[in-house]
RNA sequence: CCGGGUGUGGCGCAGUUGGUAGCGCGCUUGACUGGGGGUCAAGAGGCCGUGGGUUCAAGUCCCGUCACUCGGACCA
């Protein structure tokens, strides 16, 4: 059985959830840290996570269309200037260049926290013409933001990034490419990393700084907490004028074109983390596994076992991301090794299988064993690396059903809100003053205005008005 | 930024009324093992975070400082 831990070294995730957590980025090498606090080392491990998840969105992205390209790292300050909201938003967590070698810049340079600014300062540049959109762009590359309270993946004041960026002729299908985003981040989340989420926007006290709507996918983590795994901002025409970005259109009129912009991190890496771990480690979606096999010979030093685990090697590597351990560790230390790494399935062979022509396949995520005859392998391992895919989903998805209540008045929000972990759902006015109540009185954020709305009550959950939305609320990381 | 915790071999920790550092894991070598972190034997490895102070003597006491970490407040 998989619930029984079977790993020692990780905390349980009862005894204390943050410590679990670290523990996992630690011992299954995804991370070290560095020597400036909330910084932290991508280790090979983790960063093959990354390279999957990247080279997955990128194919996604490169589908609707959109060309990569990188701009600097760094922005003047002036530049930075130019949105108001945009720079108050930001202004408190950047870090800023002030020295080229001895000498003081005469203006300071701020290291990116997200690249709006020099976008729309290269759109200027580039586009004139109505035929010069769309312009679909997005860019990997790191970001910083000087944040004071950091944790691997989730909050690290450097990390890695997308962020598409997008201009258009019109506001609707300016519209559409913010909508058309945030889908295929939720269908990346949810086919790919097994992660269910809520679509939705994001209330006004929640939205980025400079956006006119943000939209968001939401996550609920093991521990009851919401993740935000990914926004979709769509801009209006605000950035275009402030940064004065025109272009002429079909009837030879002087415009302002209508931006999007949408980003995702490293942070998926903790979702993933969070959403799928258990007692005995991580445990990995297999589509951005870095190994999705893991073959462990068992008494390799009798005749042709090595031979045959290799025979097998050479074989599945056609169909997926194996690994053959033959080191000289003992199976039971690699089994723990593996199963802490979240490896989805462990191919055991033995003399005894051998002689069935037979191997032993464990999954990782419920522990099921299952006899596999080797003529039958290269059909079995995908068909049960999908197995995995599925039943992390629905297990992600049960739990965040049992862990989703409904309140109806502020006393019963406050009830779950303090003997409850998980989403809450209530009605809302649409009034700032009952969000930020909500916040003082029962320490919940606002998630998101979900797309699928259920009417739950007339009225809302603070103050008792007339309400017609119904928000998802929850404690976040 | 506020509050708590922790800094001692690679990792986790112990170290009494101050007396010159120890345990477990890991590592190396060898043998026996091998279907859930195996057993035995022999080894290697330490400016006790850092700066000052008290003292004949500081891992231990005092002051400062830095880092990490947890929980708040703020944010992907």
């Amino acid at each position: 059985m998989a619930s029984e831990k079977m790993v020692k070294e990780i905390t349980s995730m009862d005894e204390d959830f943050a410590k679990w957590y670290t523990d996992v980025c630690l011992k299954a090498e995804l991370i070290d840290y560095a020597s400036v606090k909330g910084c932290m080392i991508i280790r090979p491990y983790g960063y093959a996570i990354w390279e999957n998840i990247q080279s997955i969105m990128d194919s996604l992205f490169k589908d609707c269309g959109h060309e990569n390209v990188y701009m600097p790292l760094f922005i003047p300050e002036s530049l930075l200037q130019k949105e108001k909201d945009h720079v108050e938003g930001f202004a408190p967590e950047v870090a800023w260049v002030t020295h080229g070698g001895e000498e003081e810049l005469e203006e300071r340079l701020c290291v990116r926290p997200t690249s709006e600014t020099l976008f729309c300062d290269h759109f200027k540049n580039i586009v004139h013409s109505y035929r010069d959109l769309p312009k679909l762009y997005n860019q990997w590359c790191s970001v910083v933001r000087w944040e004071k309270t950091t944790r691997p993946f989730l909050r690290s004041r450097e990390f890695l990034w997308q962020e598409g960026h997008t201009l258009h002729a019109t506001a609707k299908e300016a519209r559409e490419e913010t909508e058309r985003m945030l889908n295929v981040y939720a269908h990346f989340a949810e086919q790919y990393l097994a992660i269910p989420v809520v679509k939705g926007q994001k209330t006004e006290k929640e939205r980025f700084a400079g956006a006119e709507a943000t939209y968001t996918i939401e996550a609920l983590m093991h521990d009851g907490k919401a993740l935000q795994s990914g926004t979709s901002h769509y801009f209006g025409d605000g950035f275009s004028r402030a940064f004065e970005v025109q272009y002429t259109d079909k009837e030879n009129k002087l415009v302002y074109p209508f931006q999007t912009s949408w980003g995702t991190t490293t942070r998926l890496i903790g979702a993933v983390i969070m959403t799928h771990g258990d007692d005995n480690g991580l445990v990995l979606p297999p589509a951005v596994a870095p190994i999705q096999t893991v073959i462990v010979p068992i008494a390799s030093h009798k005749a042709g076992v090595t031979e045959k685990a290799t025979e097998i090697y050479e074989k599945l590597k056609k169909v997926c991301r194996v690994k053959l351990d033959l080191s000289d560790q003992t199976p039971g230390w690699k089994f723990a090794e593996y199963e802490m790494k979240g490896v989805p399935l462990r191919l055991e062979i033995g003399p005894r299988d051998i002689e069935n022509n037979a191997c032993v396949i464990v999954r990782r995520d419920n522990g099921e064993k299952t006899t596999v005859s080797l003529d039958e392998l290269e059909t079995a391992i995908p068909q049960l690396l999908q197995n995995v895919r599925d039943g992390l989903y629905q297990k992600a998805l049960e739990r965040r059903k049992t862990m989703t209540y409904d309140a109806l008045s502020l006393e019963e929000m406050k009830d779950i809100a303090e003997n409850k972990a998980g989403f809450i759902r209530a009605m809302w006015c649409g009034d700032r003053e009952c969000e930020d109540k909500l916040k003082e009185v029962a320490g919940v954020t606002s998630r998101c205005i979900p797309f699928e709305q259920e009417h739950l009550s007339d009225t809302c959950v603070c103050c008792g008005k007339k309400a017609d939305k119904m928000l998802y609320w929850g404690k976040a990381y």
